[in-house]
DNA sequence: TCCATATATATGATATGCCGTATATTCAAA
DNA sequence: TTTGAATATACGGCATATCATATATATGGA
């Protein structure tokens, strides 16, 4: 992972709120991402797949459900730009979060930042 | 000055590069550039014409040159977002560094990270 | 004023990225 | 094994970004 890279990841409206809310609440499946963001599925599934590609995502599946969360291996010159980006965003994150209707899911990983 | 709009400056190579060389030199004139990103002065200059329309990168001229620097009232969440990106960044900066011809300018303002 | 150097801008061609729509896959429950 | 819900992928069109090339502007010195 290059900032080059990151950067790129970052650079699409629909990616960086997806970041944004995945780092904030910890974990989040597709249709909570598709609700929050009011976006079509193929549209949030295919940014979501490109962010796993270059590692910034990761998953876990339960079920018919894949939860998506901030990879674990990504370097600390990462996770730090992620978090700036997560404490400049603070009304945006407001207006997303109150858009986010979370599945009933035990075991959830925990909100960070 | 968005997140989002911070990673749409850096998520282009020539763009990235150019900010993580003048953040690193504290100041550099589009001839100095051009020759350690060994691209076309077009190319350059459009870039920093990109970068400075949106508060990026501040300018100070000297005669026929035009000096570009870090935009002095950035907020602080983006000079760390650089930051890390610099930090993160070492090996291609030597690289960039080697082919860097500096001009002959008293008053340069110095380097910074 | 004329010329050379440094930088900026305009234009058209090409490439890249994003999206909507349709369809495929996967999984669980009936 | 059939059905429905959740998610993923394929395809084509459209918008945006980037580039090379040519040209314009600005500045200082002869």
């Amino acid at each position: 992972m290059t900032p080059l890279q990151l950067f790129k990841c970052l650079s699409d409206d629909t990616r960086l709120s997806i970041i944004l809310l995945v780092q904030n609440q910890g974990e989040l499946c597709v249709g909570e991402l598709v609700d929050a963001l009011v976006s079509s599925q193929p549209k949030i599934s295919r940014h979501l797949a490109s962010l796993r590609e270059c590692q910034l995502l990761d998953i876990r599946k339960s079920g018919q459900w894949v939860f998506y969360r901030i990879h674990d291996d990504l370097p600390n010159w990462a996770n730090d730009v992620i978090c700036q980006a997560v404490n400049a965003s603070e009304t945006s994150l407001v207006e997303l979060k109150s858009k986010l209707n979370l599945v009933n899911e035990a075991n959830r990983k925990s909100a960070c930042c």
